[in-house]
Order: structure tokens, then sequence, then C-alpha cells
DNA sequence: ACTCGTTGTTTGTATAAACAACTATACAGG
DNA sequence: CCTGTATAGTTGTTTATACAAACAACGAGT
């Protein structure tokens, strides 16, 4: 095998991203926690909703996007709904499927709510990265992230494993 | 506040961050299920008694370098040593610590498990960044991982939430 | 030694997760 | 049509998690 750095270097890189990314998704649990009373999960449930035309998906696309199993999609979709937050809509064209769609609420809940989001994370960024190197971050990061699900296969993923939900978070 | 980049090309980052760390977190479950019948987590615990001359830690601070609330680190040492891997140990001088040590068996498996670790995540990112691109790579992350950590009080964040854990994996 | 407050660990309880089994619907072939 | 098979979601069961309470042991001050 051809290596282009260190064993000790690649392990620290993968423990710093596993770091990064758990105490980014620390501070956004709080604060949605906090401030909205939503679990990282219902709010990524919720933004995918919210960024539908019609605020409405399938569940089973809902369950790919938000790396959900299906039950853990129904249950989470439970919790939305017992908060008014979600309705379920029958399809008209196949009676086996279920649209998850936002009620006027919980659309009107994520009129507020992605901003915030959006507005906490510049700040929790602000001032950290110049703006070449966030492109440089990114650029990285995509190679990857595409690397690891285009040859997920290899690695021993299955199909769902490897659905991509951009702009997630 | 004073941005660098847009919105958008801060959310995909941060995006881009989750979802890397995801698929390899996946990738790495799978194959330490499939080849050792272990759990990330159970590795993690694992790998950190290993690396500890006498192959002994207190469990308090296992719990701080695994990112265990006491109660979820008491409960996987209690499937560890189910496992016959890890046993408990009170402590001589504080009676109310305990240690967990790794037993003959729980060193034999890491002695095994630990370069075939460092092997595939070799493998896994093989020919996938240039040196340079990895050095880049770390350093940013690092940087990102040291201000949520040193700011992380600011967004909510306990002491605890912000025990560093470096070359776990 | 006795009491008070603290610390390290474990246990009780409720919530959430995964996996597999199930219901209902759709579709394809004879 | 009728049958077999696949698909969409849900539900039952088991397992894991977190939070808080319990417990045992330490240390300081009296």
């Amino acid at each position: 095998m051809q290596r282009t750095a260190s064993d000790d270097e690649r392990l620290t890189t993968v423990g710093l991203l596993f770091e990064s990314a758990a105490g980014l998704r620390r501070v956004f649990e709080r604060r949605l926690e906090a401030e909205r009373s939503l679990s990282n999960q219902s709010f990524d449930v919720l933004i995918r909703l919210a960024r539908t035309p019609g605020g409405e998906l399938r569940m089973s696309e809902l369950a790919a996007q938000t790396s959900l199993t299906p039950s853990g999609l129904t249950r989470s979709v439970d919790r939305l709904n017992q908060q008014g937050l979600v309705d379920r809509r029958t399809c008209p064209e196949d009676r086996r499927g279920a649209f998850a769609v936002l009620t006027p609420a919980g659309q009107e809940l994520m009129d507020r709510a992605i901003p915030d989001h959006v507005a906490h994370v510049n700040e929790v960024l602000s001032d950290l990265f110049t703006s070449e190197e966030e492109a440089t971050l990114a650029s990285l990061l995509r190679r990857l992230r595409d690397h690891l699900y285009d040859r997920g296969a290899e690695w021993g993923l299955t199909p769902e494993d490897t659905e991509i939900c951009d702009g997630g978070g």
C-alpha cells in the first residue's frame, strides 16, 4: 500500500474529524433543545420538509435523507405529530405510501428556526477560517465524503448507508 | 457579524463534515463488527485500556476519554466483562474507585485488532489525499476542534462535553 | 471519633434505537 | 381474474442511552 502520511498522522486526522463533528453536533443540539425544544433529529426531519416545495415528502424518502431506518422515521414522525408539527397524508396514487407534511404550526416554527440556525452556524464559525481556508476545507471534505460514498460497497456499506443528504444539519 | 463565506457555503461545509464523519464511523463500525464482533464503543474503550501501561484505567478517566456518561461507561464495561475482555479491580488507595483492566483475552484481542484497525484506516484513506493535503486537513480540523472546545462554554457546552480524547478512533 | 459535604460508581426508570415480523397495497404472469 | 412476489409503512421485542437517585467511601473541621 502506498502511504502518503504516517499511520499516526492518519489516526490523528480521523480522530480530529470525529471530535470536530461531535463538538459541532453538541453545540447545535444544545441550542436547538434550549430554544426550540427540538432534538437534532427532529430538526433534521423538519428542515427537509421545510425545504421541499409543499412541505411534504414520502416517508421512505425522508428516511433515506435523514439516515434513519424506516421504523426510526415512523416513530420520529409519530413524535412530531404528537407535538403538532407534522401530519401524515396518504399518497393518492399509491395507497401503501404516506407523505409526511408540515402542519401550519410546523411551517411557522421552521420559518423562525431556520434563520436562527443559519445565524448560529455563522456565529460559531465566525472569525475562525478565512474564506479561502473554508473553501479548502469544504473541498477536502467533499472529496473524502465522495470517496467514502462512491466506494462504500468495498468497505461493506449498503446502499442505504450511503444516501447523501446535502445541506443537512 | 463579519462573514468570510456565504451562509450556504457554511451550511454545506458543516454538512460535509457530518457526512464524512458518519461515513467513516460506519465503515469502521462494519469492519469491527464483522471481524471482531465489537461495537465501535467497545473498541473505543478497549483501545484506551490497551494503550495504557498496565492495561488499566479508572472508570471516571475512561468515561471522560470515551465521551461516555459515567452510567454509560458502567454498562459498557459490564458488557465487556460478560464477554470476558475486561475485569474490574477496586482501587487500593481510594476504595470508592474502580479500575477497568484488560483480561489476558482482551489484551490478546487488541494485540491483533489494533494493527488491523490501523491498516484499515490506511486502506480507506489511501490514494485520496497527498501528504500535504492531509496535513492541511488535519490543521484546519484541529483549529475547528480547539475553537469548539476552547469556547464551548459560550455555546452551552459543559466541561465534560469538551473532554479531549486524541488518537481516538 | 462524629458530622458534613463531596466524589466515584452503580442502579432505577423512562426514552429512543435497531431488527425482524406483520399488514396492506401494488404489480406481473398465466 | 387469480396467484405469487415485491414494496411502503407500522408494530413488537429487545437492547442501549441518559438522567437522576442511591450508595459507599473519602476528607475536613470539630
